[in-house]
DNA sequence: AAGTGAATCCCTGAAAACAGGGACTAAAAA
DNA sequence: TTTTTAGTCCCTGTTTTCAGGGATTCACTT
């Protein structure tokens, strides 16, 4: 396909120094150009979309970003720009968040506690066309597997994300049916369902909930 | 004082591939040797102890880290190691967090956002004997100042911050007391204190605070 | 010796949350 | 086309939280 093994990567992180730091490892692969450092995904994919005759091979992200993180990130260049290979490297490994990657086709996945030397491996093994994912991430993710409980996938809809966030941001049952113009009532449902859910006993857990899944 | 103007760093930081970012960035530095990278503040404080005889000139560090955070490992270092200069490298920047580090005298704090140019301004800087605060977190320093809520610095007693910790963690009223083994009147009289002293409206804002500053 | 802060316990009454139901509609999926 | 899902609203009770009081003891400071 390729006339020579020379690799185009474009990094997405909005923290600074640590795209610095990444910059600095890969300079010292001489087949393995930067072409683009992003602090946020629209960046990334406004710059695919300009640049459409570029070949990409390879976006490495961060998961938390603003405008939009890396789990869209994902999603949208695997929808729009399939060629374009990519990796997560991330602070946290929620058993949920890697199966939704893995959903939307993510083809590796690293802890930000990782040394340079998997780091290489990870990008070099994708890079040749095998997906890569730390042990300890597929640990997490077997666990999560295995978890009875996160079998069945917590998914929230638009509407209960919304009321959660809200709960999460201190707002009482009726302030929040004033403010999307619902019945205390069904906040009330809504409340009650997402305890279920969540298997949470009350706000307290329900707040936990929204906080550790950005949703405050 | 010193024969050369070569200085001794350590860095501490539980993600290992933004230690070996910083790596890279420092060893185009000739001046600047990395005498121990760490991944927690235990580690760095037992180097110290039994390398006594050696001039460490800065430490920078991240602020979460397992065993001892950066925040005691700032304060352990300033009253034990007093030659030693700091530098906090975090991601969050909370008001509270900084001045709290400020009264221990730490010498600087970075949003992990920087860039390596400011990464290294505030290196040297603090090298040569001033300390180095980015714009940003001074801006979030006056801020925290001249709130005039956050003035009056928030202090919670132990038996609130246990008290506060079991509300995070979804036990009702009547278990905290048993828990405590308190009366749940006591317990009642705790949670009213605390959502007054945090100024927060219920248990989710109870929570939320919780988690923030690591009660929970 | 008086004052302060921390820790403990109690009361009342209103408001909100929680538990466990049911029911209707519209849209999406099977 | 039947079934499922999301979204909406309602009811009855019980429990808990919340607001706003007060009070005692102990230790530490001034």
């Amino acid at each position: 396909m390729k006339e020579s093994n020379h690799y185009q990567v474009i990094i997405a992180d909005d923290h600074a120094m640590f795209v610095d730091g990444l910059r600095s490892i890969l300079t010292n692969e001489p087949d393995i150009t930067i072409k683009l450092t992003a602090s946020n995904g629209e960046e990334v994919l406004k710059y695919l979309q300009i640049n459409k005759d570029e070949k990409i091979d390879l976006l490495i992200t961060d998961l938390n970003m603003p405008k939009m993180d890396g789990m869209a990130l994902n999603k949208a260049i695997k929808s729009q720009f399939y060629g374009v290979k990519t990796l997560v490297v991330s602070m946290m490994e929620k058993p949920n968040t890697i199966k939704t990657l893995t959903e939307d086709n993510v083809n590796g996945y690293l802890s930000k506690n990782s040394e340079k030397k998997e780091l290489l491996k990870a990008i070099r093994t994708i890079l040749e066309g095998e997906n890569y994912f730390s042990p300890a991430i597929q640990q997490a993710l077997i666990k999560g597997m295995t978890d009875a409980k996160k079998m069945q996938e917590i998914k929230l809809t638009k509407r209960e994300k919304e009321v959660l966030s809200l709960i999460a941001k201190e707002y009482t049952t009726q302030e929040i049916a004033d403010e999307l113009f619902l019945s205390k009532h069904t906040i009330e449902s809504y409340r009650k369902n997402l305890i279920a859910k969540l298997q949470v006993r009350n706000l307290a857990g329900l707040t936990r909930y929204a906080i550790e899944n950005n949703l405050a």
